[in-house]
DNA sequence: ACATTATTGAGACGGCGTTATCACACCCGG
DNA sequence: CCGGGTGTGATAACGCCGTCTCAATAATGT
């Protein structure tokens, strides 16, 4: 039978904390903080645990490990800084997206995916 | 200085007869009737030399090798057929994409990616 | 044709993200 | 508070991609 355990909790809590996605790397030192012995091993884990309960989904983008968000949100895109390869939530989608797909072709789903810089770089002179 | 060999050749014909982006291995299968002989490592280092050229360019997806397409063509996007995993181009783009963006962060690209069944595998039955 | 030298092909190698291993820790029902 | 069994952490091992190595091959200038 499954177990609360410290370590746990404190991937959930790091998750709830940071509001955007992360890789398993971010989300181990999101958790530190709350569980400092806490090991690479257990965030996936955790994470896989997570996905199976579908309280976390993944984000995945090109040439960059998977990002995870916390499920339930709705329809949303993402953003990649270039610089510091955060990842952000952007609200809202655009018209027109079934229309672009190939007659014939069954349409199931999309990702739209901005790159550029984000606030915090720029504001740093990047 | 460079040469001309058979190998090069192959690719860039595959490249010319597919008309759609291809992964290092689909590279090679498709250079195989034109070069039997021809291993992995070539199609990659024809790849790296083509890229350099800016001959053909780099389509990545997530949690797939990137796929290849010769460059030059119109903005356009891709879709990823989720049974027989080949990719498509899918002409046009959508209006509004700035609008999305965070303020205060700067946009610089962006992918759309469309996920779905080809006609292939549709008319196939799946 | 010949010598030079870039190119090739097969397999070894390396990096990265993820998973498996295994001894130890600790959660929980009794 | 005790015992068994799940969970944990460090690290090794894995799988996948892509690059490197090196002897053999073949394209060029003469």
């Amino acid at each position: 039978m499954e177990r609360n355990t410290a370590q746990r909790a404190a991937v959930r809590q790091a998750f709830e904390e940071s509001g955007r996605p992360m890789s398993p790397k971010e989300v181990l030192d999101a958790a530190r903080p709350h569980a400092p012995s806490i090991g690479i091993a257990t965030v996936y884990r955790a994470i896989k645990t997570l996905l199976e309960e579908q309280w976390i989904s993944a984000v995945e983008i090109p040439g960059e490990p998977a990002r995870y968000e916390v499920a339930g949100k709705p329809h949303h895109h993402h953003f990649l800084c270039r610089h510091c390869s955060k990842m952000y939530e952007v609200q809202g989608c655009l018209a027109g997206i079934r229309a672009l797909a190939p007659a014939g072709f069954r349409l199931e789903a999309h990702h739209i995916t901005l790159y550029g810089v984000c606030e915090d770089c720029l504001s740093a002179g990047r």
